[in-house]
Order: structure tokens, then sequence, then C-alpha cells
DNA sequence: CAGTGAGCGAGCTTCCGCTTGACTT
């Protein structure tokens, strides 16, 4: 038994410091927080000064168990969790389960895995920070009383109640994809026109080539733009004036894990889970650095290690030694930048993740190499008929640098429109005169934000401090795994606009047209999503302020500097907001989110979108009439606030009678799982092309053959009397009685075909008796 | 698998931030 245990928070990185420190020392992990707030009763004391019930959750149980055992039979144990606020707590949760003095337990920190780091920090150990543990203890203190007071006013006051949630994270994320959704509903397009010359000069081998230049203004009108055309018929075009600047490109700083998440939606197309779980696998098999992190620092030994890169792979005039800094205030910084951990692999064999792994040495590689040099070129061009000027601007690469490996991608929110590339100019003399191929005057349109993907939307809540590296990806499954916001594409619209050409001194108008507003993989917000934040912005405007966690986070710093006490600063946040909950129950309507659409016209019975028990939906005529109301569900694309009288009129088409099919009607409709026929009491699935509204019977006819045929394949053997049925599955055969199913031995499995009436009945006790472990074993309910 | 939609109200749900495994009826 070594003499000294360490104790990390990660597995992979006990394994690498166990390595460095030697026999002396055994290092282990805790994974993560050992303990929580108990769940009865919030787990907090609030007429006690707030005070924290902890328990030790059931998954973690095994873990201290473990703990415990090898604090006992040590001389001395370390606390090497992470230097953050949630570290800081984490070892003071140590200290407490594991028996430990916090008065003279050594507490060791380093924010890089290398021996030197490690080695410093062995001499340098540390006390506990109490200030800080107070912050953490703060923080998710503060965090269960707005999720658990928040949550059940939501069940209390929404038509739809189950398995709702609001939190200081996720229903300001919600918020911020609700107010773009308006925005773009809002938005409209102006228009004008933007006037572009084509010259045709000679390069530098004699070569006619084309070149742009760019109109004075953009009109406003067709008309402006039409008379300035008119203005340049018979003119003479020259060279007035060339600058020639220089100009340079710089790399951007190495990955943290939100930069990583958007980069790798930008340029891979992957979800921010998929990254992550792609990061936790090169970061286990020792390929990257630590994955979650918000530092953009380097370690020494790393420079040193991408520095010979460098110069092995480029040459030492691409090698350029920069130090980032975090331009985020709050970062906390208790890792590295994510990085390979060895730079001589540019590439790795994992098929999976070897994409990712590039990715991530590239960005390395090139956060560290020179800037690249550019020269531009702005030509101006006089019109002779007129005292306006035509702009040429052309730009050339005079050094790489950093972009022979690696250009950070864009988000189309940062794009100007004209974001065309500008490519090389001819060689131009002053007074040169100029061939004009054509000139064109082009409508453009403005355009509203674009939607939040995934990781734009990471980026915003990082930007405004809200949210952890550890919990950008669960954070986004959960709003839409609350259904508060959907992940899909939107197909555009086609839109005319309109172009003048002049060309041989001969106007000429065309139309032409563009399909705009298309959208992939875009989060959208649900009716519910909607409802639920105007429902939380008006009742809890405090939390919901986009500011709000960036001046909590000033206090927890305050408790952390020892300024403040942290339950103090709890109560002046508590005493007003639940205020506000109680207030909330006791006065706020239910909300329904109704909007009125108008009257039927036959009957001038109102007609309204509203949210029901089970989702969006249009209602004709009121509960209280004496012929009862008729509704019809939303299709997934409409929402209530959009949706117009006619489309809701559209809805109430459905269920369809298609006519007979082997003396049975078969009607069509849209169900819980998307549109279906029903036929002689069984059902069958509309094919992904065939629309509800206007499917015709001979198109179904062949489904429900398909169907039978299927079936047919699928089963086995069938005991009639029985009702036992062998059937084959995804997973190989199983057999089935009434709804439930039963797994075969796996001695049997071979000759499924082979059991009889008697076996099977064996086989359906033998489960019934031995039930088949649960993954999650259910809640334990205390027996003391 | 594929009805529903008012109101009453059993008993249920819920947060954020640290960390990784378990698992195919």
């Amino acid at each position: 038994m070594a003499k000294n245990l360490v104790i990390v928070e990660s597995p992979a990185k006990a394994k690498t410091i166990e390595k460095i420190l030697g026999k002396d020392f055994e290092v282990i992990s805790c994974f993560g927080h050992i303990r929580d707030l108990e769940k009865d009763d919030m787990g907090i004391d609030i007429n006690n000064n707030f005070k924290p019930k902890y328990i030790i959750p059931d998954d973690k149980e095994k873990v201290v168990k473990d703990l415990k055992k090898l604090a006992k039979s040590t001389d001395e144990v370390w606390l090497a969790t992470d230097e953050d606020r949630e570290g800081e707590a984490i070892s003071w949760h140590l200290c407490e389960v594991l028996g430990l003095d916090p008065e003279i337990t050594k507490r060791i920190v380093f924010h890089e895995i290398t021996k030197p780091a490690i080695e410093k920090a062995v001499q340098q150990p540390r006390l506990l920070n109490m200030n800080l543990v107070n912050a953490q203890q703060a923080r998710r203190i503060l965090d269960r009383i707005v999720g658990f007071e928040l949550s059940p006013v939501l069940w209390r006051k929404m038509s739809m109640r189950n398995h709702l949630s609001a939190g200081r994270v996720q229903s300001v994320a919600v918020r911020l994809i609700v107010e773009r959704e308006r925005e773009i509903n809002g938005f409209t397009a102006v228009s004008s026109f933007k006037v572009e010359a084509f010259f045709i000069a000679k390069d530098l081998n004699g070569k006619n080539i084309t070149f742009k230049a760019e109109g004075p203004t953009r009109f406003k009108t067709a008309e402006d733009a039409e008379k300035f055309l008119q203005q340049c018929v018979g003119a003479a075009y020259a060279v007035k004036d060339i600058q020639v600047k220089p100009g340079k490109k710089s790399p951007a700083a190495p990955f943290t894990t939100s930069t990583l998440q958007q980069e790798a939606s930008r340029k891979l197309g992957y979800s921010v889970s998929k990254t992550m779980l792609l990061a936790q696998k090169l970061y286990e098999s020792g390929k990257i650095t630590y994955m979650r992190t918000d530092s953009v620092n380097l370690s020494d030994t790393a420079l040193a290690d991408i520095q010979k890169a460098i110069t092995t792979n480029y040459g030492a005039r691409y090698h350029q030694h920069r130090k980032f800094k975090n331009k985020n205030e709050s970062a906390q910084e208790a890792h590295e930048a994510i990085r390979p951990t060895y730079m001589e692999n540019a590439s790795i064999d994992d098929s999976d993740s070897r994409k990712l792994y590039e990715l991530i040495w590239k960005r390395t590689i090139a956060s560290q190499m020179s800037d690249a040099e550019l020269e531009k070129t702005i030509a101006k061009i006089d019109i002779s008929t007129n005292h306006e000027e035509l702009t040429a601007s052309g730009e050339v690469l005079k050094f790489d640098g950093f972009l022979k490996v690696y250009m950070e991608g864009r988000d189309d929110e940062d794009e100007s429109e004209e974001d065309e590339q500008d490519g090389s100019l001819p060689p131009l003399a002053l007074k040169q005169v100029l061939d004009l191929k054509e000139m064109k005057a082009t409508e453009r349109f403005t355009r509203p934000a674009p939607r939040y993907t995934e990781a734009s939307l990471v980026k915003k809540l990082e930007e405004l401090g809200i949210g952890r590296p550890s919990t950008y990806a669960p954070t986004i499954t959960t709003i839409q795994k609350r259904n508060y916001v959907e992940k899909r594409d939107k197909e555009g619209v086609k839109r005319d606009f309109r172009i003048l050409v002049l060309k041989s001194d001969k106007l000429t108008k065309v139309t032409e047209s563009e399909n705009t507003g298309a959208e992939k993989s875009k989060l959208f917000p649900t009716d519910l999503g909607m409802i639920v934040t105007d429902f939380l912005s008006q009742y809890f405007g405090n939390v919901m302020d986009y500011g709000f966690t960036a001046k909590i986070e000033e206090e927890f710093d305050e408790v952390a500097h020892g300024k403040k006490i942290w339950n103090k600063m709890l109560n002046e946040f508590y005493t007003p907001f639940h205020k506000d909950v109680e207030n909330t129950l006791e006065n706020a309507e239910r909300v329904k989110g109704e909007r009125q659409l108008g009257t039927e016209e036959s009957t001038g019975k109102p007609i309204v979108a509203r949210m029901g028990r089970y989702g969006p939906m249009v209602q004709i005529g009121k509960a209280e009439d004496e012929e009862k109301p008729r509704f019809a569900k939303l299709k997934a694309t409409q929402s209530i606030e959009t949706i117009t009288l006619e489309e809701a009129m559209e809805l109430f088409k459905l269920p369809r009678n298609l006519g007979k099919f082997e003396d049975e009607d078969v009607t069509v409709n849209i169900g819980r799982f998307g549109p279906y026929a029903a036929h002689d009491k069984k059902f069958y699935s509309l094919k992904k092309e065939m629309d509800p509204y206007t499917v015709e019977l001979d198109e179904i006819a062949p489904l429900i053959v398909e169907k039978r045929t299927a079936k047919d394949e699928r089963t086995i053997k069938v005991f009639e009397k029985e009702k036992i049925q062998i059937l084959k599955g995804p997973y190989g055969p199983y057999i089935k009685q009434g709804l439930r199913n039963y797994k075969i031995p796996k001695e049997k499995i071979d000759t499924a075909a082979d059991i009889t009436v008697e076996e099977a009945k064996a086989i359906i006790e033998d489960v019934k008796a031995n039930p088949p472990k649960k993954k999650a074993p259910p809640r334990k309910k205390k027996a003391e």
C-alpha cells in the first residue's frame, strides 16, 4: 500500500498522474461530485439559514466505499481536484465524508498534466479555501431553489403539465430561441439594388480577364438604379486611383469546449453531444487533453512540442509564439485548452473520431503559426458621363502562414451580405482606359438573423456567461427533451428578384428567382416553449433576465473573496423571489396560449388556436355550446402564433374516408405517430411521400397487402389457442403472449422453430418467476 | 401504438455542475 493517496476527479487523469508521481503515490479518482442535495424538501432548510442537507447518491456509494477503504490504509491523503469553485467543493465533501480534517489536509492544484506542473504542485500544498467552497454551496443552493420552486409553478399553471421544468440556465436558453423566432416572424425584407460593373483587362501574360467593380451606392428603387445605368450609356471608364495596402490575418486561439463544439458543427456538421462523445473517447484513449475546459492556455511543454512540429513540417518561418488571453470573464481556467497530447501524431487510426482529432490538431498547430500576409488593392474607376466612381478591390496572398493548415469557419450570422471572397485584380495603371463588358443592377434583400444551431446557441450562452463547459451539451438535450425546442430543417420559399443589365449601351430588364429562408438543422421553439417563456418572463422577470447569471456570479465571486456571507447573499435573492412564487401561485390564471383566428363562415362559431392537454390544436365552437366543439391537431411545422384561418380550416378535412377495400372502409387521419390509414380495425402508417390530405385509395391498398406479408415473414410459429406466438425480432427470435415479450434461453435460440407449446409455456413461467433485471432499480424508500 | 381536448385531483414530475459507465423486450 502506497504511503500517499492522491484524489483527482477524472480516472484518465489519475492514470497519467500516477505515472508521473511514482511508487510512493497512489492516485485515484472520485468521479466528480460525491454528494448532492437531498431531493425531499429541496434538500435545504430555508428557515435555518439555508442549511443544506447532503446525501451520497446511489450511484456514488461504491466510489465512496472504495475511497474510504483506501483513505484508511494510507498515511496521507492529498486532495487534487480541479482548481475551480466546483473542484474546491468536491475536496471539501471528500473531507466531510472521509473524515479528513480540513485544517491540515493537503490541497494541491495544477492546470496542466505535465511532470513539472505536478511536481511543483506537490511541493506547494495549501489548505482548503472555505470561501470558495461557500461560493459553490451558494451556487448549488440557488440553482436548486430556482429549479425546484419554478418547476412546480409550471405544473400548476400550464395546461400541459407533465414533466415541465424551469431553471436558471435552461429557461434563458429557451428564451433566446423564442425571441429569435419572433424576430424572424416579424421581419420584413427590404430590397435595394446593388451595381456591379464587369471590365476586361489584360493580365501579366497578356491574356484577357474579367474583373468586377462595385457601384457607388445601393439604390433604394429600381427607378433610381435605372437612372444610374442610363447615365452610363456611352460612357468611357478610366482608372483614377490605385491604392495598395498590406494586410494580415491571425489564427484563432486553440480550442475550448465551446469553440470546439462550434467548429465541429460548422466544419463536420456534428451536434454538440456527438462532438463531446467523440472528444471523450479521444481523451480516454490519451489522444487529447481534457475536453471540458474554458481555457485557451497551452502548457510550456506543449508549446515546445508544437514549435517542433511546425518547424519540422513547415519550416521555422511558419512558427510564431503566441499567448492567447481569454475573452470570457466567467472562465475559471482549471485546465488547459483542448490539444493533442502528442503533436507528432497529425492523425489517428480510429475512424469515428479521426476527423475531430485532425480538427483539433490543425487548430492547435495553427494557433502557434505566423500571420498570413496579404496585399489589398483598391482601384477607383471614373465614369465619364457622371461624377460617380466605381471601386474594384482585390486581395492577394503574399505569405500563407497559418492558412497553410487551418482557417476558422464562420456562422451565417457573422457574414455580411456581400461576402464573396475578393479575387486578384489584373495589373492596372493610372488613367488606363477600361473596356466595359456589362454593368448590372441586381435586386438584393435584407435578411433576418438566422435561427440558432446547437453550436451557435452554445456560443451565445457562453457570451452571456450562462452554463459551463460540462453543461452545454446536456442543457441543449434537456430543452429538446422537454419539448420546448426542436431541431429541424425548414424549406425555403421562392422569391423573384429583378436585374437591370447594361450591355453594349443597351438597357434590358430581367426577372430571376431564388430560394430564400431555407435552414438546415436549426433550433425552433415549440408552442409550449413560447408559452412557458412568456409565462416565466411575465412573473419572474429577474431570473429570466439575460444578465441575471452574470449578476449573481459577481456575488458568488464576492463570497469567494470573503467579502460577502453566502447565506446572507442567498437570503437577499430568496426573499423577493419566493414572494413572486407565492404571488404567481395565487393570482396567475391557468395558461392556454389561446389565439383567436376568426369565425366559421357557415355557423359563425369562433375558431381559436390554443394549447390542449395533448399539444397545440385548433378548435371550432365553445365547450359550453350545445353542439360539441370540433378539434384538430396542428401539424408539426405549424405554430399557434403563426397559423392562419385558412390553414386551420384545412386541418379539419381529416379524417377522410377514401371508400371501401375488401368491403371495409378505409379512412386516413393523423395520429400520435404520424399519418395513418385505418382499415378493418387495423392501422397502417402512411409512407413519407404520401400526403393524408390528397392520398387515394389505390395507394393505400398495396400498403395493407404489404404489411400482411411482412407479418407472415416475421412469424415463426403460432399457438392459436394459448395466444402464444414465436416471432422474429431485431435481436433474434422471441416469444410473445398477449402484449408481453419473453426472451428465449440461449440454448434454444437456434432451434426456435422447434419449440413446443409446453416448452413455450415453461419459458414464460420461468421469465415471470425470475424477471430480467431492470436498468435502473426502482427508487428505494427509506426503511428507517 | 393510432380514441382524447371540462374539472376534479391520487401521485408523479423538477435544478446545475462535477464525472463515467451500462445495455439491448
